[in-house]
RNA sequence: GUGGCCGUAGCUCAGUCGGUUAGAGCGCUUGGUUGUGGCCCAAGAGGUCGGGGGUUCGAACCCCCUCGGCCACCCCA
């Protein structure tokens, strides 16, 4: 046990895993430029304030969650808790908004929120999403959700189910916020204690609410849809159209509510067959009004969010594969720059090779190779460097040969890839 | 932030009515062949029993605190 350990609420990614990260960071980097997306980099630190204008102040990632701090400037600075607000802001400050429209944006990022840990939450987790911005057309949202849902298939995640609502234009969620309080004032004193703070500060939340107090009062409770504007509602006919087009299969979630302010119209997450409390695997929506908190500009757009620990965890293990073409290992001291020299070449020309650095026994050499799983191994000793060769191994086979030392890349490379 | 379960070697775990130097398997190092891996055999390294305090003649084992993991709540990815 070492002294240090790692924060709470952090991991260590090891190689055997960092295998699967790279795996999955690939496909979906595939799907994202296969649909005309570019990847962004934001800081992992933005200005506090930032997040408490966007995501909303009485949020659960604002008032509890984030890492912020003071910096030596005095800077109120936040180490970045969601992915949207900053690709936002950053879409602003650079001018994008004067490109043609619309702009695909995606990332992979580390986000941080301070929560309590448990498998599948962690303090520091990382995302990948995608932002349309610049198109209110349902299309962009279909395309969203194709992303996103092409990208789990591929990776094998069994039975998947996409949840889906509308919560409307502002004016739409305001009106339906109303009714929400008109419908619990009634019950008021029989909600629970969460409730009846958030009833007049963010009654969406009230139907996200599992509490026994709570629970029997949502099946009654008025539905988002019967508050959609015309707009919107047929915005959300369209959307539903599209994906059975694209046959994605999808559940409308009347109870679907986000917990962060911006959202409007489209909201969506996306569950595994695994229950438990942290199911989600990726959630997102349109958020027509982030851009207004952040500029004051009107700028549409619609995205997602995924974490890439649960994508892990609901997908098929994944085998390592890289192995080490060669392995090279020098007999004695006078034969030890050939094999420097030796690695060096076979490096150059594109073999995987791992060196055997100092001079030892075959015996002691080849049990390394072999622990490293290497596919060949190059014995070069005295012997080999009279006649200017060198021996050559299949570890695989057994199987030796002796290969004069300038063609022996090439008899590597040709074995190994031909294979 | 609340409640519950758990914490012995790198890994998986034995070991409690409290009793001398804390164990196994796997893994690791070295040797079994002074030019040959995997299998096998042998030897070895590696633990302040998560940390701190307390009870006791004596604590891995009992009590308290603390840290960490997991589960439920909450929240979300």
């Amino acid at each position: 046990m070492t002294e240090y350990r790692r924060p709470r609420g952090t991991q260590d990614i090891l190689p055997n895993d960092e295998n699967s990260w790279y795996h999955v960071e690939n496909v979906f980097r595939k799907h994202c430029h296969k649909a005309g997306f570019g990847r962004i980099r934001t800081p992992t630190i933005e200005s506090t304030n930032l997040f408490a204008n966007a995501v909303g102040a009485d949020t659960d990632i604002v008032d509890k969650e984030m890492y912020s701090f003071t910096d030596r400037g005095g800077d109120g600075l936040t180490l970045r808790p969601e992915g949207t607000a900053p690709v936002l802001r950053a879409f602003h400050e650079n001018g994008m908004a004067s490109l043609p429209q619309p702009t695909r944006l995606y990332y992979i990022e580390r986000v941080f929120r301070y929560d309590r840990p448990q498998a599948g939450r962690y303090r520091e987790h990382q995302q990948l999403g995608a932002e349309l911005l610049g198109e209110e057309d349902s299309g962009a949202d279909i395309e969203i959700i194709s992303i996103i849902w092409n990208f789990l298939t591929e990776l094998g995640i069994p039975d998947l189910t996409l949840n889906l609502n509308s919560i409307g234009d502002p004016k739409d969620k305001h009106r339906y916020q109303q009714a929400l309080m008109d419908y619990y004032s009634p019950y008021l004193n029989n909600l629970c204690v969460n409730c009846k703070r958030r009833l007049n500060a963010n009654p969406l939340r009230l139907l996200d609410c599992k509490t026994t107090e709570c629970s029997p009062y949502k099946d009654e409770a008025p539905k988002p849809i019967d508050y959609l504007s015309q707009q919107a509602l047929s915005h959300f006919e369209q959307l539903q159209a599209g994906l059975h087009a694209l046959s994605i299969p999808f559940v409308i979630n009347h109870t679907l509510v986000r917990g962060l302010d911006y959202y409007t119209r489209t909201v969506f997450e996306i569950w595994p067959a695994r229950t438990g409390s942290q199911s989600t695997i990726a959630g997102g929506g349109r958020y027509d009004l982030l851009s207004d908190f952040i500029t004051g500009d009107n700028v549409p757009g619609v995205g997602f969010g995924c974490g890439i620990e649960r994508v892990l965890l609901n997908m098929p293990k994944l085998t390592p594969q890289r192995r080490p073409d060669v392995y090279v290992a020098s007999l004695s001291e006078a034969t030890q720059l050939i094999a420097v020299r030796l690695v060096s070449e076979l490096r150059s020309i594109g073999a995987n090779t791992v060196s055997g650095y100092k001079a030892a026994s075959p015996r002691s050499h080849l049990r390394k190779a072999n622990s490293q799983n290497a596919r060949f191994a190059v014995i070069i000793g005295d012997k080999e460097a009279e006649s200017g060769t060198v021996t050559l191994r299949d570890l695989d086979s057994g199987e030796q040969s002796t290969v004069a030392i300038s063609k022996i890349g090439g008899k590597i490379l040709s074995l190994s890839t031909g294979k």
